[in-house]
DNA sequence: ATTCGTTAGATTGTCGACAATTAGGCTTTG
DNA sequence: CAAAGCCTAATTGTCGACAATCTAACGAAT
């Protein structure tokens, strides 16, 4: 799966590897959210020296999967409420333009091929709820292909770069299964018929309502819990 | 003035510093865009050890300033016209979405000192077209105010951190001291407008059309250019 | 008892040297 | 003469050690 290799750039140096290894380790919580990072004990944890891991640290932190402080240390960021909220609003604006453009400079061939992934989602979604993981990486591919459609190098870089490391953490730690599955796929279908029908306009509202709607749906469960309480 | 500093850390360590004389250097154009980086040659230059100047390296990349590829090297970015455009459009989706948050978000206190500096920049207008150079540091300073007013961390940490080096870069050396000036004005005015009636919709819609315009201006005089060969 | 200053320990920042990899010129061969 | 392969020089990646800085525990003074 690409999903874990954004760049697309196979690790070659060992900071590289540690980097992939580091990262996974954090999106899946082994290395705590908000949990301290000592160099000195990765460093013997993964049998190389400070200097690479110190590489491999800066390349996190380009993710935004961990803070740096001079003279202090590095921590894992903190998964807060908060910080989703304003991920989710970035991806809306992104997202949506990333739509927009992909109606613009996605070739025919780009879009056949998301179409087609739609198709297998759509049966994979047949043997259903059972697993809705497959439902959760169906949607990350999604969003990535539109993505990589908009053909913008910023864009492109921001987003899958750096963002979606951390939309992955949020997912996998806060457990979020969600419950939105067959109403995201109609959604991922009509923005498909946008951006094949090269309404880049339809196509960005679309994407930012589709995009809101999760994110209102993280505040509604909020505030539930909180009543709960 | 805020804009060499938009993260408000001081530099501490000697990497710091470095950093920053070299994102000037960089911005300047004192290192020309598109060259090599020879980490020995710079090293000796700023008087420090490699492992240092790779720090200051590993900084710059964060803001897409250089790039580096491995057993290879590093490059500055180079300034084209197809990447001034990306990054016009991605300036058009976030700046739109942090002009939406800053009409909800932004305290009284905080539009108040925005619209009295939209009056100094009036009053500096005054002494007119002489020096345009004013008119772009209050439009830098005018979208860093908006920006900031999105209390969105993730937004400020996109654009104000590392798009915006990206923008005066191209800026300086493009030599871009737009003609919009007065129109640009006018537009900010009515941004700020929008912010203080707090209506969020209409402060988006309205960054997005005065960034498109300038993006459009750009792609105008590009098209002019290549008619004139 | 609380607050402040001091000190010891640990952690981060910086340095110079060595190993691994690449780029370019040179030789060799078809 | 052109092209392929090798080899040398230079550059990047990695390492371990030292210097600067911070944290926290301890003790002294009010």
């Amino acid at each position: 799966m690409a999903l874990n290799n954004p760049t697309l750039e196979t690790p070659v140096t060992t900071a590289d590897k540690v980097f992939d290894s580091m990262l996974h380790a954090i999106v899946d919580g082994k290395i705590p959210a908000g949990s301290k990072i000592s160099e000195p004990e990765l460093a013997k944890q993964y049998e190389i020296s400070r200097s690479t891991l110190r590489e491999a640290l800066n390349r996190l932190e380009k993710c935004h999967l961990i803070e740096r402080k001079a003279n202090v240390g590095s921590r894992v960021v903190e998964c807060t409420i908060e910080s989703l909220l304003e991920i989710y609003i970035v991806r809306e604006s992104l997202e949506g333009m990333a739509c927009r453009q992909a109606a613009i400079h996605m070739t025919d061939q780009e879009i056949n091929e998301m179409q087609n992934m739609l198709k297998q989602h759509a049966t994979a979604q047949a043997l259903k709820d059972g697993i809705a993981y497959y439902q959760e990486e169906g949607d990350l591919d999604f969003h990535y292909k539109v993505i990589l459609g908009s053909h913008n190098k910023q864009l492109i870089n921001i987003l899958c770069g750096q963002l979606y490391h951390l939309v992955r953490m949020y997912r996998i730690q806060f457990g979020m299964n969600s419950p939105r599955a067959t109403r995201a796929f109609d959604e991922h279908s009509r923005i498909i018929d946008a951006i094949a029908d090269r309404d880049g306009e339809l196509a960005e509202l679309l994407m930012r309502r589709h995009i809101a709607a999760s994110r209102k749906n993280i505040e509604k469960k909020i505030t539930q819990l909180n009543s709960d309480s």
